[in-house]
RNA sequence: AGGCGGGUAGCUCAGUGGUAGAGCGGGGCUUUUACACGGCCCGGGUCGCAGGUUCAAUCCCUGUCCCGCCUACCA
């Protein structure tokens, strides 16, 4: 064997055994396994995207649940795959044709666009796949999705035509949020408000046409006066009661708007009391429109420039507009002033460009049927949210959503399935192009398919059953469907958990997925987003190339706490640095085994513990080290059925270093050193040393694969091994290594070591000296165990000699009483002579400051003791357990107390 | 405006109706043959504030002040 190197080096490490696991098949889930099904889709990453860290985040999380289920035997499929991102792809690639070939794509053509995609996507779309496996992530590759490959395709038209046909996909003229910049219709979702933007509250008149005055009017986008249809008050307004129904002339336009009485949309208290209606340009004003049919005029074209509509302003961008007509109602001496208004401006999530309420029509879907099945699905339990607080912001959306504008105008992307018929005017919406107008007859000539293509959303929210072969019934869809737990940041809840639960609801009758589990975001140290422009990013890749994908696992699975709602994960690199720490520790501590396996057999030690431990045949460390694997491993597990990944993480972390290393491992070295080459006790201790150690890389293999695997590799194994710890049984408790007596020895052992250790720092008693420690117990059961274990007591405190005595028989004559150091471990009283070691100094002020902290506590308790109504009142457990700490202090106080008397007065 | 979270050690965060924990950071000691990416020891908190319920409150209830997030609105 050889000998591994000093420290963990993960570079030579993680992409031997990436390729391995792949060579094996191990991450492929066979469909028709008889196996219980544990399934989870990947959120799609797009097409576009370069792993950030928030991408490493879901996928630590979803790869320490596929491959913690895949070694307690499930059938674990984790399904890959890539969105199209219709926006975002469209716009990379219209960029690189831009740098390229200088060209538009509307040079191209639609059909050459298209194409250019699909190169760009085979040339260099899709790097992210590659990062996902360098984070390690155990991904059934066979079953990688693309959404817009033709049978996902299939199901995203299959889906669009049902909804039709049931009624619940309407095309319609309405407002929607229209970018100006990407030129395309958004949802109200793709919509971010910018919070507090400082703006301009604007007031200017309208003269009555009658001439008996006019009436002034606040606005914050005085351009879209343009296409005012009316001017409205509130009804009971006394300062314009007397105006409703006169008529206003337009300033600029040769029209005459109406003052209307409107109470939903006025708000008297508010700057005029009198407000300008834009039904085109703004959702409130559309629905007063409506109230009280209105015209409604479209001042802007697409782009956001003033068009025919505007008079004297058109061909004027919207912002320029504004100043234009500002300028000429100065002019005209209809200004009445302006105020600062801080008020949220929306702007397109893709591209940041100030969004532009239009009049337009579009496809829309239904929600409030789809929503009622999902809400109904989520109070039943059937979806559990985790953590279960995010159920009640899920139930106030979804009880007040509105429909979703599903139509886009892009080139990439699912194109909508509908054909308007040249002749007759009417529209088909079909699963396969039409060679003729079912409404009239006219032939293929006649009919062009609508150009717009679906939100990508629409095919996101399809993903759970859309990747299994839907609408096909397939062996996949039996098996996985529906999945176990949906991982993702709570950031698109909405956007995608919301709508799938209602798309899978709707078309496979059952929800999608068992377990929601809401991530939080990660943003960087300080709690800000991390961003390219602020510069504050951390490149995953970059710190898997410099600690390994396992330090940066575990980094993110630590500070993995339950997602409480506002609160985020703050990231720096020291979180990683003390990752790899960690694995340096694991590794070294492998390091530490391995160097000490002379002699070892394998099958001789499993035949040992076939049954468990004989509590006779094995000695107090060994017997220790086996239960708290167990209970490590008790933890581990629960905190994974809880979802509770950084309990998970600490559980196993705390266990390898303060257990392991720190005990176990200092306790198997004083052992081996004792036992001869060959014997019997040597075995022993190494089969406990490769047990913990071999147990806790099964622990930590989901968290840290790369790893664990390389030092379960190298571990010696018994025949009939697996080949790989990817395909070992992950551990869950095993009562039979409980040992309650060996735990509460062990404590007690470790007590007393840490009292006689915090003598010799304190007194700063040099390393190598060896003391002598005179523990003194009151009772018979305490001193057998510490005569029993004196010798480890000794190794472990660096003593010459631990003597053990009943309390009040004597040490003195025997050492210097003018110069012993004193502490309590619980009732024990531990005595550490010093003489010719460190000069002696005045003991009295420390045992008196450790008098005071127990006398304080003594109080304490022995007054909750004396109130009636508590030892009336309280469990007996409570009391069993105050009574016994007070016996304790008790005995402890004395001693102490006998310890300052020995002492005598204070010397000055 | 409404809803949801959070305020616990210097920092980041766990946690529980029975006198508080981790990681990092701080101080001291330590190069003893797994690891100085190490070891040992130590210090550090009236659990935001005020009331209430209880034998007992950091935990439950009410109020209050800060902070964050979400939804809606903002002429």
């Amino acid at each position: 064997m050889a000998e591994l190197p000093k420290n963990y080096e993960p570079a030579s490490i993680e992409p031997r055994w990436y390729a391995e696991w792949t060579a094996r098949g191990y991450f492929h889930a066979d469909a028709s396994a008889p196996k219980a099904p544990f399934a989870i889709v990947i959120p799609p990453p797009n097409v576009t995207g370069f792993l950030h860290m928030g991408h490493a985040l879901g996928t630590t999380i979803e790869d320490i649940f596929t491959r913690w289920r895949r070694m307690a035997a499930y059938n674990a499929m984790w399904l890959p795959g890539m969105d199209h991102a219709g926006i975002a792809t469209q716009m990379v690639v219209e960029r690189e044709l831009k740098a390229k070939e200088g060209k538009t794509r509307h040079d191209l053509g639609r059909e050459e666009f298209v194409k250019r995609i699909w190169e760009w996507r085979e040339r260099t779309g899709g790097r992210i796949l590659d990062q996902l496996k360098m984070m390690g992530a155990s991904l059934d590759w066979e079953r990688t999705t693309f959404t817009m490959e033709p049978q996902y395709s299939t199901a995203v038209i299959e889906a669009f035509v049902r909804l039709h046909e049931e009624g619940l996909i309407y095309r319609a003229k309405r407002l929607i949020n229209w970018c100006v910049s990407c030129r395309t219709a958004i949802s109200d979702l793709e919509v971010d408000f910018d919070e507090g933007a400082q703006g301009e509250l604007y007031d200017f008149a309208y003269p009555l046409a009658d001439g008996s005055g006019e009436i002034v009017v606040a606005t914050t986008r005085p351009e879209t006066m343009l296409g005012d249809t009316a001017v409205a008050v509130h009804p009971d307004d006394p300062r314009h009661k007397d105006k409703i129904g006169k008529m206003l002339d337009h300033p600029f336009l040769d029209r005459q708007v109406p003052v209307i009485a409107d109470a939903i949309l006025v708000d008297p208290k508010f700057g005029t009391g009198a407000v300008k209606v834009t039904p085109a340009h703004d959702p409130n004003d559309f629905e007063t429109g409506q109230r009280h049919n209105l015209p409604m005029i479209s001042i802007f074209d697409e782009a956001g420039v003033v068009n025919d509509e505007g008079g004297e302003f058109k061909g004027l961008d919207r912002f320029k507009a504004r100043k234009a007509v500002k300028a000429r109602l100065e002019e005209l001496r209809l200004a009445r002033g302006s105020k600062p208004l801080v008020h949220a401006v929306g702007h397109c999530q893709r591209c940041e460009t100030v969004v532009e309420p239009m009049l337009s029509t579009q496809w829309f879907v239904k929600m409030e049927p789809l929503a009622k099945p999902a809400i109904e699905a989520v109070e039943q339990g059937k979806t559990k949210f985790v953590p279960e607080t995010w159920s009640k912001t899920f139930f106030h959306w979804m009880h007040n959503i509105r429909d979703w504008c599903i139509s886009r105008q892009l080139w990439w992307g699912h194109r909508v399935p509908a054909w308007y018929c040249g002749s007759c005017k009417e529209i088909t919406v079909a699963r396969t192009t039409p060679n003729f107008c079912p409404h009239c007859g006219g032939g293929s000539d006649v009919l062009k398919q609508d150009d717009d293509v679906l939100d990508t959303w629409f095919s996101s929210w399809l993903w759970p059953f859309a990747t299994l072969g839907w609408p096909n019934e397939t062996r996949e869809l039996k098996t996985f469907y529906p999945t176990t737990v949906l991982d993702t940041g709570y950031d698109i809840l909405f956007f995608w958990v919301a709508r799938m639960l209602m798309a899978g609801l709707h078309f496979m009758k059952k929800v999608p997925f068992r377990t929601v589990y809401l991530h939080t975001m990660v943003t960087d140290e300080k709690g800000d987003k991390m961003s390219k422009v602020k510069g504050n990013t951390i490149d995953p890749v970059d710190v898997i190339q410099q600690h390994g994908a396992d330090a940066l696992r575990f980094a993110l699975a630590w500070l993995t706490t339950s997602a409480a709602q506002g609160k985020n994960i703050k990231f720096s690199i020291g979180n990683v640095e003390d990752a790899r720490r960690f694995a340096n520790k694991i590794w070294n501590s492998a390091r530490y085994v391995q160097m000490n396996l002379d002699g070892y057999d394998a099958d001789r030690f499993a035949d040992q513990v076939a049954e468990g431990p004989d509590r006779a045949e094995f000695d107090l460390p060994e017997r220790w080290i086996f239960s708290r694997v167990q209970r490590a491993a008790e933890a581990v597990d629960t905190a994974l059925e809880e979802y509770r990944i950084a309990d998970a993480a600490q559980a196993a972390y705390h266990f390898v270093w303060n257990e392991l290393c720190d005990w176990y491992i200092e306790l198997a070295k004083a052992g081996l050193t004792r036992a001869p080459a060959g014997s019997e006790a040597r075995l022993k201790i190494q089969g406990a040393l490769v047990t913990a150690l071999e147990t806790a890389m099964r622990l930590l293999h989901p968290f840290m694969p790369f790893l664990t695997e390389e030092i379960w590799q190298q571990l010696p194994k018994g025949s009939g091994s697996p080949q790989s710890i990817m395909i070992t049984l992950y551990p869950v408790r095993d009562v039979r290594f409980y040992d309650d007596a060996s735990e509460s020895s062990m404590a007690l052992v470790q007590r007393i070591i840490v009292a006689i250790r915090g003598i010799r720092g304190e007194k700063n008693v040099p390393g190598p000296t060896k003391v002598v420690a005179l523990l003194a117990v009151t009772d018979d059961y305490k001193k057998t165990i510490l005569e029993g274990y004196k010798l480890i007591i000794a190794e472990q405190a660096r003593c010459s000699e631990v003597r053990v005595r009943r309390s009040g028989a004597s040490f003195s004559g025997e050492f210097s009483l003018d110069n012993i150091a004193t502490a309590m471990a619980g009732d024990v009283e531990v005595m550490v002579p010093l003489d010719g070691i460190v000069n002696p100094g005045d003991e009295r002020e420390k045992l008196d400051k450790d008098l005071a902290k127990l006398v304080n506590d003594r109080d304490y308790l022995a007054k909750k003791l004396s109130n009636p109504k508590f030892v009336e009142r309280a469990p007996i457990e409570v009391l069993d357990k105050d009574r016994a700490k007070l016996a304790e202090l008790n005995a402890a106080i004395d001693k102490l107390q006998a310890a300052l008397m020995r002492l005598g007065p204070k010397k000055s």
